[in-house]
RNA sequence: GGCCCGUUCGUCUAGGGGUUAGGACGCGUCCCUUUCACGGACGAAACACGGGUUCGAUUCCCGUACGGGCUACCA
């Protein structure tokens, strides 16, 4: 029988979420839900050095505004394999029980180096020109552990409370095989393969015993993480291996890094495109380091999920714009690349972009209201829902509408230089004030008769051009479709306008 | 250095033994427009290289180059 579908997220909370840990909970997520499993949130708190206040509430709050919610898990209520926290299960005894049978089986033996004798190994073995440094089949031999001190000794150790890791036991040579449903099949030698330490010497997992653990205890039938995982993948296989649970073990999927936009590498924290790295702000109360996110720069999030989703995945046709529920009808690993993505900025520019056209204006104004209030201007509903509808072509983020319709908001101090000094001449005064007067006159204000009076005046007054008269009244070369605009500043600002630009011109 | 993974327009990608190698972002030109945009049309732009296999390789295999990841009592 296939075994129920269950996906797992499991950050550790030493910062703030990525970018692309955000990708890998989606690809989860979307999985998940694609075959109606569940999707478990479980935090990964097992080394307590990097342990960051915060990180673990910033996660939840940024899986919660992603919309990639978890049915169980740390902050979205506790399922059945609670706790979800490592630090707790720890507590818990979990994985010792697993650590204990490995030893019991001769796959897992304790050692007592300290940190200095671990460097002094490494750099031993470096003079000695040997190119990766490893405690391994060959190198254990020459430490101080349960694999060449006496059993008495071992035991006089133990007993004397000494500190010690429980390290596993990987054979010399040996082909380790395994199936990544991206990446097909893996071989790596074991001679490559170093004695990972399983428990530490606080009691602690490592990564590589926990995650397993907790992944066989969970249910867990896919695991997905990030390709840097790939390396370490044949110590998780001969983990599984030695505890007799090869057949349970999840399916393996190693989705590809999200790159830096230009030059090369993993995309870091912070980078130069100008966009965010983080879905929300996030600020390191370590580092004092602040980050600005998706969310506070004006991002949806179905803009953002959607953008992250196409890094490294497509749906098989030419589709880009998809709503949630798309992207998981059509999700599938089989459609996930194998190669790294360089983040582009431009196009997750765009993506904010379609998704912003797609929001009628009035609710649009109840994004931009706050906004504009903000800057300390307060107008009515009809007169902001009105402003976005003309300013929501050029924008791409809710967040720009301002500065690109400031004008509407306060009358220009300046006018376009590069216009004025093109189209203004000795005549133009004489025709913008008849303009101006024209305009008094004008009793009824809207988009129309604006229009209708422009075509209407020019046989008397000549040309009029479209682009002073918008230099005039808002003091930028470009912007909001002019009859539309004119008629939303209303009658009595144009005219103010208009004449305080006459009055400073010659 | 070693090991592992990868390589189609600048970028994200589709495709796959015989195609005018398709789409999207960005870029350019034109059309629409009494302004600003949107929009529309068109265009420039790619199979890393070398060997095989084959009637035929961008596609399959092997090398090389390049890129990336890993190489902790971190995840």
């Amino acid at each position: 029988m296939e075994k129920r579908v269950r996906l797992r997220f499991a950050p550790s909370p030493t910062g703030g979420l990525h970018m692309g840990g955000v990708r890998t909970a989606l690809f989860s997520y979307l999985f998940a839900k694609k075959h109606g499993g569940d999707f478990v949130l479980r935090i990964e708190d097992t080394d307590q050095t990097r342990y960051v206040n915060g990180a673990e509430e910033y996660i939840i709050n940024a899986l919660k505004w992603c919309g990639i919610e978890p049915n169980e898990g740390v902050g979205f209520g506790d399922g059945p394999y609670a706790p979800y926290r490592q630090s707790e299960r720890k507590e818990l005894g979990i994985y010792k029980k697993y650590a204990d049978q490995l030893i019991a089986s001769g796959h897992a033996y304790v050692a007592f180096d300290t940190s200095e004798e671990l460097d002094e190994m490494r750099k031993r073995l470096e003079a000695a020109k040997v190119v990766a440094p490893q405690y391994n089949a060959i190198t254990r031999q020459n430490m101080r552990n349960a694999l060449t001190l006496p059993e008495d000794e071992v035991k006089k150790i133990m007993d004397s409370g000494a500190p010690y890791v429980v390290r596993l036991k990987v054979p010399r040579n040996e082909e380790i095989r395994f199936h990544d449903i991206i990446r097909g099949w893996v071989t790596v030698n074991s001679s490559q393969v170093d004695d990972k330490v399983l428990l530490k010497s606080d009691g602690m997992p490592t990564y590589h015993l926990a995650h397993i653990v907790d992944d066989i205890e969970m249910k867990i039938s896919h695991a997905v993480r990030g390709e840097e995982w790939l390396p370490s993948a044949p110590s998780h296989i001969l983990i599984y291996r030695y505890l007799g649970l090869e057949e349970d073990m999840p399916k393996l999927a190693h989705l590809p890094l999200i790159l830096k936009p230009d030059g090369n590498g993993k995309l870091s924290k912070r980078d130069k495109s100008g966009l965010p790295m983080f879905p929300l702000d996030w600020f390191d109360e370590r580092t004092g380091e602040k980050y600005v996110g998706y969310k506070e720069s004006g991002f949806t999030p179905d803009a953002f999920i959607n953008m992250l989703a196409l890094l490294g995945w497509n749906p098989g046709d030419n589709r880009e714009i998809m709503s949630k529920e798309e992207l998981i009808a059509n999700f599938s690993f089989e459609r996930v690349n194998k190669s790294g993505a360089k983040f582009d900025p431009e196009k997750t520019k765009w993506f904010n972009q379609q998704y912003l056209r797609m929001q009628t204006d009035e609710q649009l104004a109840d994004s931009v209201m706050p906004l504009l209030e903000a800057k300390g201007f307060k107008k009515d509903k009809a007169f902001v829902t009105e402003f976005c509808r003309l300013i929501k072509e050029k924008a791409h983020f809710v967040t720009e509408f301002y500065d690109l319709g400031s004008y509407f908001f306060a009358a220009p101090t300046s006018y376009d230089e590069k216009v004025m000094t093109k189209k203004w001449n000795e005549n133009s005064k004489t025709t913008y004030s008849k303009l101006t007067e024209k305009l008094t006159a004008l009793d009824t204000w809207t988009t129309n008769s604006l229009h209708d009076l422009f075509a209407a005046v020019e046989p008397e007054l000549g040309k009029i051009d479209m682009q002073v008269v918008r230099v005039l009244t808002t003091g930028v070369a470009g912007g909001a479709q002019l009859f539309d605009m004119l008629a939303l500043l209303g009658k009595e600002e144009v005219l103010t306008r208009l004449n305080k630009a006459l009055a400073s011109l010659s």
